[in-house]
DNA sequence: AGATGTCCCTGGAAGC
DNA sequence: TGCTTCCAGGGACATC
């Protein structure tokens, strides 16, 4: 599912693509998460400006107005000079100079949501309570261990609510903790300086060697041009319930937190 | 303010 | 083989 190396790999393939391109028409397919904000001929002449994220939000900044895209747990996005005709799952093309961009969502999580600003209300209410960009200057361990100190529940549910650091889902949150050797059920506000310190380590490192190796394939991830990331060859814990762990050979465990999988070694992760 | 549970959706896997 | 049930999960929202 997308996580935020997934949606980075994903701006990085449409961004170069897109910026300077002018919309001609957007379709729309089956109602996604939200709706879109705006007529969809209300788009139609604008340029793309850029192609930023927050979070696991593609902000496609217009020179009038953002369109703001998330592709929830089963969105892809796809960028051609000539696609194939929509099919069942493909819920809304942006025509423009430059080709189409389809957002593909068989599980219609995702959305598409238009703003005049990114300070209006509606952006604000999705961005605002959003945590640090891991992989920006701004996360770093002192500032982590700090925001720590007041949760109350396990590590693993508080890295998933994002308002602390963003963009770590269940594969790179359950991946992250068995880099730090730290048990998923460890209360975020008990981890000493030192395992906050190995976990914000583990965090960037293991986003972005998936950056790097063009995300996770699991759940069906390609990026705009249709090519598979090459991380879930690299998992250490996720999905491997009942397998041996690659370092020490003890079956990984799951345990469920908060209406989620969590998956780890016994052995490797009593942090 | 923080914690917890519910809901949205549908393809694929598992169970009968 | 064909049905039903369960499961995956991001994140807004309601409730305590």
């Amino acid at each position: 599912m997308p996580e935020l190396p997934e949606v980075e790999t994903t701006r990085r393939s449409i961004a170069p693509h897109l910026v300077g391109a002018q919309i001609a028409a957007v379709h729309l397919g089956k109602p996604l998460r939200w709706p879109l904000g705006c007529a969809p001929e209300h788009l139609v002449g604008r340029c793309v400006r850029e192609v930023n994220r927050r979070g696991k939000y593609l902000l496609i900044e217009l020179d009038a107005g953002v369109l703001m895209l998330h592709l929830g747990m089963s969105g892809s996005l796809q960028l051609a000079a000539q696609l194939a005709p929509r099919s069942t799952h493909d819920h809304f093309d942006l025509l423009t100079s430059h080709g189409t961009l389809r957002l593909h969502d068989p599980r219609r999580f995702g959305a598409v949501v238009y703003v005049d600003t990114l300070q209006e209300p509606r952006a604000r209410k999705l961005l605002d309570h959003l945590g640090v960009e891991p992989l920006q200057a701004g996360f770093e361990p002192a500032g982590f261990h700090r925001a720590l100190q007041h949760r109350r529940s396990s590590i693993k549910q508080v890295l998933l609510a994002g308002d602390i650091v963003v963009g770590v889902g269940n594969i790179y949150a359950c991946e992250a903790l068995f880099m730090a050797g730290i048990h998923p059920s460890a209360l975020a506000h008990a981890l000493t300086r030192q395992q906050v310190k190995r976990l914000h380590a583990s965090i960037v490192t293991v986003l972005q060697r998936a950056i790097d190796v063009g995300g996770s394939t699991l759940r069906n991830f390609s990026n705009a041009q249709g090519q598979s990331g090459h991380f879930q060859q690299e998992v250490m814990v996720y999905a491997r319930a009942g397998q041996p762990c690659r370092v020490c050979q003890t079956p990984i465990q799951t345990l469920r937190q908060g209406q989620r999988s969590s998956f780890f070694c016994p052995r490797c992760q009593r942090g």
